[in-house]
DNA sequence: CCCCACTATTCAGTGTTACTATCTACCGGT
DNA sequence: ACCGGTAGATAGTAACACTGAATAGTGGGG
């Protein structure tokens, strides 16, 4: 997927699973295949993982251990209001990076 | 500028600068002030400067070095071919991960 | 029955990046 | 002589995604 995707994925995959919860509860699993479908080819297994860890810790998300008839018991992560807001503030930081670099893409030139 | 901003720069700022160097050359102090005046409010001093070096070393800008009026000499910066190479790789990337976040935020409700 | 494939999670170690804090250096004005 | 503004360098730290491997449960084929 190349460096670049890699670093700037940094600090928005973080908002990318959080949108994701947002709109349905989900496990790590799941999360990581519906990312690879979205073209998102290199997302390594234990990262989704990892990140879910740290948003469980932070308290922005609620765990449910559900059992599953395929393999070993699922952890579901909903999305808890703390998490919601948030996600608001991502969405904030996320317009005001994106029109910097949508006015520098057009003055470039 | 709160720290969902500062993770998110990882990877972005790098092609932030040099989007900035593919309109003009500029050296490290003058970038710096230039992305505060943009609402950058909070881009450490030191963070340009080690971003430029990196440039440098993987060899995506040229460096002449400029006699200044006030205080020390300035080492302008100017993109090269590979420089822009890269920047347009970086303009993909960008578009990819701003294509998908648009995505969730418009389906998330 | 055993191995394999698929599902699902965890974890130690690594590399990259931005921040903090501090230091050097040059000039002009008071 | 001192201080503020200009200009750059650097050592140490924290956060984050990746690598690679391990663990564990279920079901099907040989």
């Amino acid at each position: 997927m190349g460096k670049q995707t890699t670093e700037m994925l940094k600090g928005t995959l973080e908002g990318v699973v959080l949108a994701i919860l947002a709109g349905r509860p989900a496990y790590g699993y799941e999360i990581t295949a519906w990312l690879r479908e979205q073209g998102f080819s290199d997302i390594a297994e234990g990262t989704v993982y990892a990140l879910l860890v740290r948003l469980e810790k932070r308290g922005l998300v609620d765990v449910a251990k559900v059992p599953s008839e395929k393999g070993p018991p699922r952890k579901v992560y909903s999305l808890n209001d703390q998490g919601r807001e948030y996600l608001e503030e991502f969405w904030t930081a996320w317009r005001f990076l994106s029109e910097r670099l949508e006015q520098l893409r057009e003055g470039g030139r």
